[in-house]
DNA sequence: CTGAAAGCGCTTACAG
DNA sequence: CTGAAAGCGCTTACAG
């Protein structure tokens, strides 16, 4: 068997509330007996029993990790880096991440996590947009959580969602500083708020700058009640150029919409940028890979995992935190797809 | 808080001993025991603590899952199915799954998985080939392994592959009987033995069917030592063009690599079916969208996670169980990418 | 077939 | 600042 904390007590020749202090790094321990313990801990390559820590502590030590089976499938370039970024901070809590997605709708009990029948986590990440039934079963379990990329206004969650109005705005007055005023938008449902936001920051850009004519114009954005997929661009595209005379430029909603966009545009036979400029949204990896190589917004998705995880684990140890809502700031990538070829 | 094994022994007149048997399903109990407790089990929705439980029964209930970098980014969409395998075979053994990337070349102890420095799980499935270093250290610790689509001759530790060897004569078959001869060979780096079985059961295939000239020929391969991408599959789209003479297959060592070497093929002017015919591996979900349809070896990797787990729990079981190997049936599933028009 | 009891390896008031 | 001791909620020989 392993060296266990009797063990490394005994060595130091303290008891093992000492040594237990000494771990956590809880309570007031002299210099000289913590740096003695210390010592033999890290000799011997001692490190707690997990089960024994958690049973004693009435901690799990594990965290819930929950996303909806289509948005991983969908977006999971994006999504993906949140859960990286999670993990990454999770190390810091010495906590583990228990993954589970969850079907869109929920339709019985047994569409739940497993982690959540048993007692098995002591908050949950829950990321991008889930069935509120969900939300309010955990709630009742009184089990903490952080959203990611979601909100559920008129309950108190801590959330954390990138600036997506303003995002949009940015991409707006880049393209009509290069006098591009036609400006269509491919977006999708707005059951996911962060798509509707966008979609708004868009209005409201374009009426800002005095073209709410054509914000407010229906030809001018093709919106779908689905996720956002290659070939919600693709439709999207096809339909704007239909609609639309002298469409200058497409706003995609995501990064994905806008590829399948460029594709379709593509095949055609306008080019991009030099017939019409194109957008996206969240600068996923590939986007720098497409060709031409894709405008977006660069979203910030290591760290937004990253801060979900901090958020939740405030507010384990401070459940009576009031809770919060970060705004995660984003800026323009500017790229090939969105630079007018011959401005001058 | 929440019901404990006390509770329910009260409530149901017996010993917390007989509650726990009649939960774990050992021991001998009578029926009209098990009835009644199972039914308090019920009543109050009662579950055993996970902590309690491991630190009682020195398990911890957790099985980790390891897979490289680099693999994980490259074939996501086939490795993401074997842990999703792997999880739905997990809550059969109530346990959960830890996820951990790894650097391909280890380079420091601080590379391995966290879960691996603590006592964190109870085994491992390890996916794709990984540093021997890693897999050294493991076996050191005297922690079960899993193999997934690696083996490493020589040790002792049980693994599931699949066919591949078989699968590439179904191919080469395949093209034969359509009288389509001079066929060529797309692979990569022989650092995944798959990828090496993949090439030799090309050249072996070929040989047996009289056309060992064509198989030994260096023009008719282009093997790269790298990771299989869509990249690779345009550049041996384009080096095999340059090289053979009336080229009219190409085989491909995996559905990534066909992709790149469609595409390739289609912007070069070269008609997928029409004039060349092409094939993958692995059946990945987007091998039927792709644009011929893409013929492919339809891989079980739901089954070989499953099957995983199912070897790994095992082994934890019964520790002086043999280890095996298991080797998975594949098929050849025809879709329009290399079928040859107008045959008749 | 069932119960009493020890023990798993920690944490945490409590006392000093 | 440190130690003795109780207790977390289970499992598992052991006895009967």
């Amino acid at each position: 068997m392993s060296f266990t904390i009797k063990d490394i007590a005994k060595i130091s020749g303290v008891s093992t509330s000492t040594v237990s202090l000494v771990i956590s790094g809880k309570g007031y321990i002299s210099e000289s007996t913590r740096e003695k313990v210390q010592k033999v801990i890290d000799e011997y390559n001692y490190r707690p029993l997990r089960s024994a820590r958690q049973l004693a502590a009435n901690r799990t030590g594990n965290i819930g990790f929950i996303i909806s089976d289509v948005h991983l499938s969908r977006s999971e370039a994006f999504y993906s880096r949140i859960l990286l970024g999670a993990e990454l901070e999770a190390r810091n809590y010495d906590t583990y991440l228990l993954l589970s997605t969850v079907p869109v709708h929920i339709n019985a009990p047994d569409d739940f996590p497993r982690f959540l029948k048993g007692r098995d986590v002591d908050g949950v990440i829950i990321v991008g947009s889930v069935s509120p039934i969900l939300i309010d079963h955990i709630l009742k379990l009184g089990m903490p959580i952080a959203l990611v990329d979601y909100r559920v206004p008129g309950l108190e969650i801590d959330s954390i969602i990138m600036d997506n109005r303003y995002g949009l705005s940015l991409i707006v007055e880049h393209l009509v500083h290069q006098n591009v005023t036609h400006i269509g938008f491919v977006g999708g449902s707005f059951y996911h708020p962060s798509i509707k936001e966008r979609f708004e920051g868009y209005q409201t850009a374009m009426e800002r700058l005095g073209l709410g004519d054509i914000s407010r114009n229906k030809n001018y954005h093709y919106l779908v009640e689905e996720e956002t997929t290659t070939d919600i661009g693709s439709l999207g595209a096809e339909q704007l150029l239909k609609t639309v005379n002298n469409l200058q430029a497409i706003i995609c909603v995501n990064d994905t919409t806008a590829i399948g966009c460029m594709n379709k545009l593509q095949s055609l036979g306008k080019k991009v940028p030099d017939d019409i400029l194109v957008t996206g949204f969240d600068d996923v990896n590939y986007a720098a890979l497409t060709n031409p190589s894709l405008s977006s917004i660069h979203v910030p998705k290591i760290e937004m995992g990253m801060g979900a995880m901090k958020l939740l684990m405030d507010k384990i140890e401070n459940p009576d935190k009031i809770s919060q809502t970060q705004l995660i700031p984003v800026k323009l990538v500017e790229r090939m797809s969105s630079i007018r070829p011959n401005r001058e």
